[in-house]
DNA sequence: ATAATCCTTCCATTAAGTGGAAGGTCAAGA
DNA sequence: TCTTGACCTTCCACTTAATGGAAGGATTAT
């Protein structure tokens, strides 16, 4: 799969695939022999996995780690593990925040519901 | 309340609030003689929503809006309540990604359990 | 074969901060 | 009163994570 169709699965632009490729965070499986890249399944669900990280103010630096954590075959470290919960419980930080400000915008709307 | 009790009420840096200030996003309730800016509750509470709104990927640009909103006298304006509305959209999709990260962070720790 | 639509690299620009220097201000204690 | 430490100010450069656009090669559809 091209970098167009790759990114269309990933519901990412292509400019922003090709930069994960030069920053090497995600690469592709292979290039053509005219350079064209080509992206896998596996690659495609790495850069799924990353946009929604990247939704959920992940650095690339902590997409980075967390996407080590897929292909960490050298279990032994437990670092792999605490970091995946220091990263959950952010996403639950998150998820409360998301609730306060849903309530906000809510308020407004329905301040604003009289017109 | 200067900038620096300002910025911890709203957990976010002092650099941020004062740069939040350069953009004219919100401007502190007022400046002492010698050019100190202070920050009454009604500006905190700005910025905290600010916060709140960035953390989850609305530009500050939607911010700006978003607090018009807050200001807006003139409510015949029912665009108002569609930029409210469309964004509470934006925030009901993201709570959907948010819980499917959350998915995937868990299966990653749980494949991790068994070290 | 010739558009139209991909793709490539490279370089500049953007958005939203962040770091650090150089220096002014304020409140507390000797 | 003076000074010391923790504030505050502006200004300018740097960073991160893209994004836009030019110049040109490759592929596909008619």
């Amino acid at each position: 799969m091209n970098i167009g169709k790759a990114a269309d699965q990933a519901g990412l632009p292509t400019k922003t695939v090709r930069y994960y490729d030069d920053i090497g965070l995600v690469l592709p499986s292979s290039r053509t022999q005219t350079g064209y890249r080509n992206y896998d399944i596996s690659s495609i669900k790495k850069l799924i996995f990353v946009k929604r990280a990247r939704s959920f103010d992940f650095s690339i630096k902590e997409c980075r780690e967390l996407l080590g954590l897929y292909e960490e075959k050298n279990r032994s470290s437990s670092d792999v593990r605490k970091i995946a919960i220091h990263h959950l419980e952010e996403i639950k930080r998150k998820e409360e925040d998301l609730m306060k400000l849903r309530i906000e915008l809510d308020h407004l709307v329905n301040a604003c519901a009289g017109d």
